[in-house]
DNA sequence: TGCTTTATGTACCATTTGATATAGAAAGGC
DNA sequence: GCCTTTCTATATCAAATGGTACATAAAGCA
């Protein structure tokens, strides 16, 4: 069977391109020739390589995670939990202000409300971004069974504190706060760690 | 001077179903036909009475501050800083998960991630939720002064740490987390205040 | 009773929205 | 060369968007 005409654009470059309009602006706040003219592709080759703009939105998700925002799980990979979640601080503060990227975590601004159409995005998005706190909470269930956290800590709610904090550093993140001061901020939330 | 017809609708009704739509959808998720159908007036009052969808917004702003939410800034009222935080987490977490009101923060989502032509709001809401980080800051110098808050505690840092954990738990109740939850994240991070 | 003023409701406006039809261009297989 | 297949680009679609004109209705004032 013949290949056809080649594609004239990279897939996942254009992934990328949308993820960032999608990252600023959030869902309904990119319209179609918002995200053509970023991905430097035409509105026939958007829909052809990736459906639709729900399905394009989807497929940024998956980047997200799987791209910028890889290095905050695999810091779930430190030895101990505390050390887990310095990592996870210092390196979603790193994300969430990258002059590279938009200010602010996808998984949070992408679309934190917004209307009926897009609604099943909203619950993606809270979907994955409870994925994270399971994961921290096993996380911590393991190092209170190793002895590295203490054994009367919730890692339930050890770990919804966690998330709690990540979500506020990217509001404050998205409101222009600098690095140094979300460090700082997440030195104090730190002292809230038990012993 | 005549005085004309008069309203068949009572404004500040109307600005509170107004809010509440723009609370649970935000501003670019909030059609016209939704807001009047939820303001239960046409759309010629609706321009006569607030001017256009985003005086309407920024209407609904004030609304928000000086009413569901006026319960916050009363908590910096508190004897100590100490007893101020806790307030504004008590205050902030029934606020958040009142079944009343749509969940969440809507100085986080009415505006956190938009296009251009709502950029100007999305900095308003930034400038708004700045305002309590100063306030909370003031509230903590003082709180120095008094000696009910050690002298080496940075009261810019706290204030926006206590700012950050608010805006989490705003995505928290957002993500649909009961206020049971909201509560015990907030107890950890009261462990993080100073002595 | 007019007359003025303001509010209401229908119908409409231009623009933008997400999404396609269609024609032409660029590759491989025969 | 020719055919098939796939991509690209222009032009377009119907629907929804924010915003108004216009006629009518309801009040106060003379």
């Amino acid at each position: 069977m013949s290949s056809g005409r080649p594609r004239e654009f990279n897939v996942e470059e254009a992934l990328d391109r949308a993820l960032k309009v999608f990252w600023r602006r959030g869902y309904e706040g990119s319209s179609l020739p918002a995200l053509t003219k970023a991905m430097r592709i035409s509105r026939p080759s958007l829909y052809a390589a990736f459906g639709n703009k729900e399905s394009l939105f989807r497929k940024a998700i998956d980047r997200y995670v799987e791209g910028p925002a890889a290095g905050i799980r695999s810091a779930l990979g430190e030895a101990t939990a505390r050390a887990v979640v310095e990592r996870v601080f210092c390196t979603s503060i790193e994300l969430l202000t990258d002059s590279r990227n938009p200010r602010g975590c996808f998984l949070v601004q992408g679309a934190l409300a917004c209307g009926d159409t897009a609604d099943c995005l909203r619950r993606e998005m809270a979907k994955r971004r409870d994925e994270f706190v399971v994961a921290l909470r096993e996380r911590f269930e393991r190092a209170v069974a190793e002895g590295d956290l203490a054994s009367n800590a919730d890692p339930a709610d050890l770990a919804r504190f966690v998330a709690t904090v990540l979500h506020g550093l990217s509001v404050q993140a998205s409101s222009g706060a600098s690095r140094r001061e979300l460090e700082r901020v997440a030195q104090i939330a730190l002292r809230a760690w038990p012993a």
